[in-house]
RNA sequence: GGGCUGCUAGCUCAGUAGGUAGAGCAACGCCCUUUUAAGGCGUGGGUCAAUGGUUCGAAUCCAUUGCAGCUCACCA
């Protein structure tokens, strides 16, 4: 309280600081994530992916070793075709089977849950994530886990009353807490019969009548469904924090019984927290998973750099839900970016407070070591006319910025690659031009606007006469005036001739940006 | 039915370890009797949903109410 240093009220040292004071002084933090690769991951499951790595960083910034598990839930059941996979007919003999036995149809993995892991696993070292993989397919298959099933069968009753608590309608008389995927199917339409208390389980295949009875030592069969399964593994890898969704988070949800049932294992809930779920604004496609077309962690790099997108994580409490846009906004983001950088390095003016709290935000969005010097500061916006001026070669506006410095370029051009991306894909059409070329028709021009451009044709050829634009562009006007022509008349057409629309960037600027080089072809064909 | 979140400028939202209400867009004005502005500078605009409480001091903390949204009580 009395030192005048600045604590950081991040939220990511808030929960680190959080966890240390309940979880007591360790050696080492266990903060753990997970999910079932049952789709494609999308970016709203890459909230708790970037929630756990900044408390993370937040936790080894306070000098602490953590341990970062992301487990893969790849033992789950194959549920439902989803509507993004080619041959559907054929997955449809594998619902009810585990997903890592499932064929991947697009050809990326052995199976269908390694293919959908495979894609996020490669992506995720890129900004700057980099966890221990849990794959529990394996674990089950391998038995690791049948003293926790074990445990789990001879609290069956504790356990049952817990999950009753919340229930609508109580668990039926012959429940267990454990399901089987048959061996004779590997599909888990199975009833089981008995146990016989110590690792012996008797089942019966519904589809086959068949029945058998498996050593949960020995055989990859039987697991524990998710609220059980999930306070398990808590105790086994002793996990200190691991956030959840809000569908978790309710009132009977699956943390609240799994925060008593991993007393059952001998174990501690984690700290957790609540984040929001996220939506997409400016372009078509819906985020969740079931239905096919989904907005991943790959779409958002188009458009964003890999800074931007931990940016706007690091900048919004995970409780709020909040939008990704590929609209106008995006223009605002890589705007925000760029003044939060500004007022790291001091280039911009912040009260204590206010500086102390971009300054986090700008370490936290760094993917690796935090820069030395800043970016090449440059309107977003700006940037955009020049990639289109010069027709997205990204070399030719480099070079163009004479007081860019050796340490910026790298940087540079990543964003210009996004940003090109963008204008492309996603940017409204009044954004967008193109200037003229040699090819492109010449539009047709009454006599007195031939006069008028070749008149600034004249201006142009000596631009570099004038003392600045604005000179230039009061100058600009007598080529309409001398000859009474309508001055807006004539800025449509020139708009026309040099981009093929009736208005565009305020032109005598526009004009000295492209360059005489540029203009004059055009112009001189007129 | 339970839980959670939100309600701040015309619009979209920042702002909660309590300390003089902020930004972007829109509007308006000027640069400019010189574009149908994608530029620059500037201006105006708010009983912070309502009521009550704690406090020297509340958008911020507490309680109640209203409205909106999400979520759980199947599976994971």
């Amino acid at each position: 309280m009395s030192n005048n240093k600045i604590v950081s009220t991040h939220w990511a040292d808030i929960n680190a600081d959080k966890i240390i004071r309940e979880r007591g002084e360790k050696d080492c933090y266990t903060c753990a994530s997970g999910i079932t690769p049952s789709g494609t991951v999308h970016i709203g499951n890459f909230r708790e992916i970037i929630s756990v790595e900044l408390v993370a960083r937040a936790l080894r910034d306070k000098g602490k070793n953590v341990r970062f598990i992301y487990s893969w839930d790849d033992y789950d059941v194959f549920r439902k075709v989803p509507k993004n996979m080619p041959e559907p007919e054929l997955l449809e003999g594998y619902l009810r089977k585990p997903i890592t036995l499932v064929p991947d149809t697009l050809g990326r993995a052995d199976n269908y849950a390694r293919g959908n892991e495979l894609d996020v696993e490669k992506i995720l070292p890129s900004v700057g994530v980099n966890p221990e993989y849990l794959y529990q397919a394996a674990r089950y298959r391998d038995s690791e886990y049948a003293e926790g099933i074990k445990t789990a069968l001879e609290h069956k009753d504790e356990i049952k009353a817990i999950l009753n608590e919340f229930r609508t309608q109580p668990l039926p008389e012959d429940w267990w807490p454990i399901s089987v995927f048959s061996s004779f199917t590997d599909k888990d339409n199975t009833t089981i019969l008995a146990w016989d208390g110590e690792y012996g389980v008797t089942y019966r295949d519904d589809d086959t009548n068949q029945e058998e009875t498996i050593d949960l030592r020995n055989t990859p069969y039987a697991k524990l469904p998710w609220r059980i399964d999930w306070p398990m593994r808590w105790s086994r890898e002793g996990v200190d924090f691991e956030p959840a969704g809000k569908d978790h988070h309710s009132e009977g949800g699956s943390f609240d019984t799994s925060k008593r049932i991993v007393e059952v294992f001998g174990g501690k809930a984690p700290v957790s927290f609540q984040y929001d779920f996220i939506s997409i604004k400016g372009r078509g496609g819906k985020i969740s998973s079931s239905s096919g077309e989904v907005i991943s962690l790959y779409d958002v790099l188009e458009v964003y750099t890999p800074e931007l997108c931990r940016y706007m994580f690091v900048g919004t409490r995970p409780n709020t839900e909040f939008a990704i846009s590929f609209d106008l906004d995006v223009l605002k983001i890589y705007e925000d970016y760029d003044k939060c950088e500004r007022i790291y390095f001091g280039l911009q003016s912040a009260n204590d407070k206010k500086k102390a709290k971009e300054s986090r935000i700008y370490e936290l969005s760094q993917v690796k070591d935090i820069p030395t010097t800043p970016s090449y500061q440059i309107p977003f916006r700006h940037l955009c006319n020049l990639l289109q001026i010069h027709s997205g070669d990204i070399e030719a506006v480099i070079a163009t910025l004479d007081d860019i410095e050796e340490s910026q370029i790298e940087r540079l051009k990543q964003r210009c690659v996004c940003a090109w991306n963008w204008i492309t894909t996603f940017s409204p059409e009044d954004f967008r031009f193109a200037l003229a070329t040699e090819d492109t028709p010449v539009v047709e021009v009454t006599d007195k606007e031939r006069t008028a451009i070749k008149a600034l044709a004249e201006k142009v050829s000596k631009i570099e006469t004038y003392e600045n634009a604005k000179e230039f562009g009061n100058d600009m006007y007598s080529c309409a005036t001398d000859i009474e022509l309508e001055t807006s008349d004539f800025f449509k057409i020139v708009y026309k001739a040099l981009i093929g629309k009736e208005k565009g960037p305020k032109l005598a600027q526009f004009i000295e940006t492209c360059g005489k080089d540029k203009i004059l072809p055009i112009l001189s064909r007129y």
